[in-house]
DNA sequence: CCAAAAGTGTTACTGATACACCCATGA
DNA sequence: TCATGGGTGTATCAGTAACACTTTTGG
């Protein structure tokens, strides 16, 4: 399906009638006890600012194939990454110097091990949350951010989404501390567990974690199959 | 940024390296006391079959004008609708005849009366979702109607969209029947009050409807930016 | 007075929240 | 023996669900 490029229509001609399509990563891990993400540094019409991972989205692959090639092309990472689509916003004139383009956000949960060890730091840079937050975003990016948070954030709560930044056996205290600082408060121990049991996602391995004082059950996350949650798409 | 057809680029063309964004909407309604929703007629290589009503997204428009213009032009209703943005498919090739497309879902939400009153019956059906259930559909707009009724359902317990279809003023007892057809079934009377009431989406009128035989309290829905939900985007 | 629909009470169960305490281990 | 997490008990409160009863009107 490749066309020599002198036979491609322009895709910001105004002789085309249909938007493009652009597709933004928000890509969220735990470093360093923080929550971060990636973000690509631009410089338009001489004005400094961040943006997040993103491109134009190519014909004849599907959303999931062009989702894995644009994370590939603009950050590096080509695997362990969970993946889920946000919404799709219409960016507007006036911010988009380009012209129309309409955004397709996904997020994104890569485990920080991972994500470290296949990023291209000269094409993105790492920043907490709260720093994040400080920057001069372009486009409506800072919107798509609030938005994955959000998301991210509701989540926990009804998903076993957190098993992509654990490893296959974890204590619970582990997984509570991701839990904590996604959300960005502190949890009540037991209350927690009585929580994570009854969505019932995890179950016990019957082994023991001997690496602090008194040693900590270890648990991992059940099949897919056995969940009782079903999320559509 | 209107240019002469001529002079257009051909979107289906192998020389376009975008795909072609299309928007497809669910149109709810409750008609003769059965949720209802619209569909249109298709034949394509002699099968017959329906689809939602949907059209190519124009550049130019942000994605609400885009939807009213392609609500005006596929059903006829200009006016009156609720509207919420759903999910981004891809619909592959094997399904569509046309090509690559991305199909952008929204559902709508209509009174009866408004929607019998606009809609152009030589372009669309309206069918109830029994009905629709058992129809041959294109594309992958049978899936597009699961998530969108899946949203529609969920929506219900946490925010004010059912005064789409009530009136100004309404007796508790109707917003009941108005939940039970959406959800197709039924509902105990004191316990949907409560929880009704603990939203805090509706307040008295200290008005009576006497249509029946005991006069029952009229309610209104509270002003938008007196709810305690925040429903983003 | 009876049918129809409005309106209210009670109880049991479940889950969320807060707080308090004991236990096993290494140093 | 004590500091450090791991692990558990319990009371309260809010929300959910099921069921039963009373009230007000028109005919």
């Amino acid at each position: 399906m490749l066309i020599p490029q002198s036979q491609q229509f322009d895709i910001w001609s105004d002789k085309l009638t249909i938007p493009v399509l652009a597709l933004d990563i928000v890509i969220f891990t735990i470093y360093k006890w923080e929550l971060c993400i990636l973000v690509t540094k631009r410089n338009e019409d001489n004005i400094h600012g961040y943006s997040l991972p993103g491109s134009i989205v190519a014909k004849w692959y599907s959303l999931s194939e062009n989702f894995d090639e644009v994370l590939k092309r603009k950050t590096g990472i080509t695997h362990g990454v969970y993946k889920e689509q946000l919404y799709t916003f219409w960016e507007n004139s006036a911010r988009d110097p380009r012209g129309h383009v309409i955004a397709l956000a996904y997020y994104a949960l890569v485990k920080a091990e991972s994500l470290l060890s296949q990023v291209d730091f000269t094409l993105v840079d790492i920043v907490t949350v709260e720093q994040f937050m400080k920057l001069h975003i372009f486009y409506e990016h800072d919107e798509i951010f609030r938005y994955a948070l959000k998301r991210l954030k509701d989540k926990l709560w009804y998903t076993d989404i957190v098993k992509n930044i654990l490893s296959e056996e974890f204590r619970i205290s582990e997984m509570q501390k991701m839990y904590e600082i996604i959300l960005g408060r502190s949890l009540d121990k037991l209350n927690f567990q009585k929580k994570i049991f009854s969505l019932g996602i995890v179950t016990e391995t019957w082994k023991k974690d001997t690496s602090t004082n008194r040693p900590a059950k270890l648990y991992r996350f059940v099949e897919k199959k056995q969940l009782k949650f079903i999320d559509m798409l």
